[in-house]
RNA sequence: GCCGCGUUGGUCAAGGGGUUAAGACGCUUCCCUUUCACGGAAGAGUCACGGGUUCGAUUCCCGUACGUGGUACCA
């Protein structure tokens, strides 16, 4: 067991502070995003000191090469941008708690020489056969703490020179925070109001573990005294570790100086129980990290929100109402309107189950609000992806505009715009067989020899050559239209038939019609 | 098991002693459009349960249930 953890500092501009862990594989989880998102939120509205977001993981050897570029990434795409590069250091660097060490293992000495904490040696295994033990006693409580430390291995019941000769003889050792018992830990969260904790259901936890490295705890009331950091966002899942984080600010640094805690609900599993994981997405076919996560050792992909085809605007906006609400009806936030109304005091306290229709909802309303030059060239790449290059972005813009309200995901616009830009591959002649007659190819044959002579072929030329023969033949236009379109675009869908045929032109529109008409 | 946090329609949620209990997503129906979508109108659907407190509880208090998190030399 190894532990590495990291932290990235990425904008100079708040002393407001969010700490988050990417997925256990990698990846950059919902729940992680909306902590960022929050915080940066509230960053920009207070605007003072450091905005610093760190990225912890356990386990060396599944933190992958990459993740941290990869998180870069993520916010960037967002609009959260990093000022500073995790290598270029900043005031409080360095970051990487491989590289404060030394800081974390000075502070834990220092609780020690005040009492506060304790060397012990229990092995793993001692500590599984006291669990073992109390819970054949019936014990309700399996910790390592006040009732049971003077039975274990540990300089608390040890005599100094026994201690001593341990160490001298490099027995492996963790520090433990001794936590007194029948006391009253309180504190104030900015979500969830005055919260309370007997110290009796506190244990007397790793401080800093046999490799010299802090856990958790330890390192983040180090780093937020260290980096003055004013508030603290993090998962609800933090909230019962935080008497001990309390504990330590109380024996460490004065309550005082302590941050401003604020706990934020979970995002949960759309349907059963638990909270949103990767798998949850693979099963039910939606993304739960920003962008996409390669596993460098496996080589799988886990899909994510940008590469599904989703805008950033509509991701943030979509992620900030997954918890937060105005209080108003209003649902439809930028990013400048979001800091603008945002307040930690109305985040929710109860979680959330996340509800990828909602999710898509907000792209669709994202991309009717949005001009098209804002995503145009997104769009174009993913038909570039289908092998097809565009050559005209006057054009290409024009279609999109024609075709935006019917576009939830921006790789719709392929589907949704192809047939602007190449005939249709297959024509449903089905669908116009059935009331297919004579009369309407005599139609057809005659419109296209009109059209040729019209010079000008605009939508309301188009038009209304179309109603002026239809009338003449005595056919209802409205039984020329369905055929006209399938003609045209392939199937039953797309804006007006006539503005499609404006767009693609004279040429393309007889030769549609023309190439229908032999398979008729 | 123990400890913490939570609970308003299927989902996101407003409201916080007296309301016809907002709004959005989704669903259904209709209108518009002789396509699809957009837009418009309507509809179904809710205060977890049991006790208090109160003239009156969805709202306050206590229990219960349920959910969720923690209970690691993970974060």
């Amino acid at each position: 067991m190894y532990t590495k953890s990291y932290t990235l500092s990425l904008h100079a501009m708040s002393k407001v502070r969010v700490r988050f862990a990417p997925s256990p594989t990698g990846g950059l989880h919902l729940g992680g995003v909306r902590t960022v998102l929050y915080n940066y939120l509230f960053a920009k509205q207070h605007s003072e000191g450091k905005f610093i977001v760190r990225v912890e993981d356990t386990d060396q050897s599944r933190f992958v090469v990459g993740a941290e570029e990869y998180i870069f990434e993520c916010l960037q795409w967002c609009g959260i941008r990093a000022d500073e590069s995790v290598l270029a250091g900043g005031e409080y660097a360095p970051y990487r708690q491989s590289e404060r060490k030394n800081i974390y293992k000075e502070y834990a000495e220092k609780l020690i020489e005040n009492n506060q904490a304790y060397y012990a040696f229990d092995t793993t295994q001692e500590i599984e056969e006291m669990r073992e033990r109390r819970k054949a006693e019936g014990s309700g409580s399996l910790q390592y703490d006040a009732g049971i430390r003077l039975k274990m291995n540990n300089s608390l019941r040890l005599l100094p020179e026994e201690t001593k000769a341990l160490l001298d003889a490099g027995t492996p050792y963790v520090i433990r925070i001794k936590v007194n018992p029948n006391e009253t830990v309180a504190f104030t969260d900015l979500i969830r109001g005055d919260i309370e904790f007997e110290t009796t259901n506190v244990d007397d936890k790793v401080l800093l573990k046999a490799d010299g490295m802090p856990t958790y705890h330890l390192a983040v009331v180090v780093d937020d005294y260290l980096m003055k950091i004013s508030h603290a966002f993090r998962g609800e899942e933090w909230l019962p570790s935080a008497p001990v984080h309390i504990l330590l600010w109380q024996y460490l640094f004065g309550i005082n100086n302590m941050p401003k805690w604020a706990h934020l609900p979970l995002i949960l599993k759309p349907e059963g129980n638990g909270k949103l994981s990767k798998r949850d997405g693979d099963r039910l076919g939606f993304p739960v990290y920003a962008m996409d996560w390669k596993d460098p050792t496996t080589g799988e992909i886990t899909k994510g929100f940008k590469e599904l085809g989703f805008l950033p605007e509509a991701f943030l906006n979509m992620l900030a109402m997954l918890g937060w609400n105005p209080g108003n009806e209003q649902e439809i936030f930028s990013i400048e309107e979001l800091i603008q109304s945002f307040d930690i005091n109305r985040v929710h306290k109860a979680g959330a189950k996340f509800d990828f229709e909602k999710a898509k909802w907000f792209n669709h309303e994202w991309i009717k609000k949005l001009p098209v030059q804002h995503y145009s060239s997104i769009v174009k790449q993913i038909f570039a992806e289908k092998k097809l290059e565009i050559t005209d972005d006057i054009y290409f813009e024009k279609v999109l505009e024609l075709v935006k309200e019917r576009c939830t995901l921006l790789t719709d616009f392929y589907e949704q715009a192809v047939y602007f830009f190449i005939a249709p591959k297959h024509i449903d002649v089905d669908s116009i067989k059935p009331k297919w007659t004579d009369l309407k190819k005599e139609f057809f044959e005659k419109y296209i020899t009109k059209l040729q002579a019209d010079s000008t072929f605009t939508t309301v030329t188009v038009e209304s050559i179309f109603k002026e023969l239809a009338t003449e033949m005595a056919i209802k236009p409205g039984d020329l239209q369905l055929p006209m379109r399938i003609m045209l675009v392939g199937g039953k869908y797309g804006p007006g038939v006539f503005e499609i045929a404006a767009t693609i032109g004279l040429q393309q529109t007889v030769q549609r019609i023309e190439k229908a008409l032999s398979l008729l």
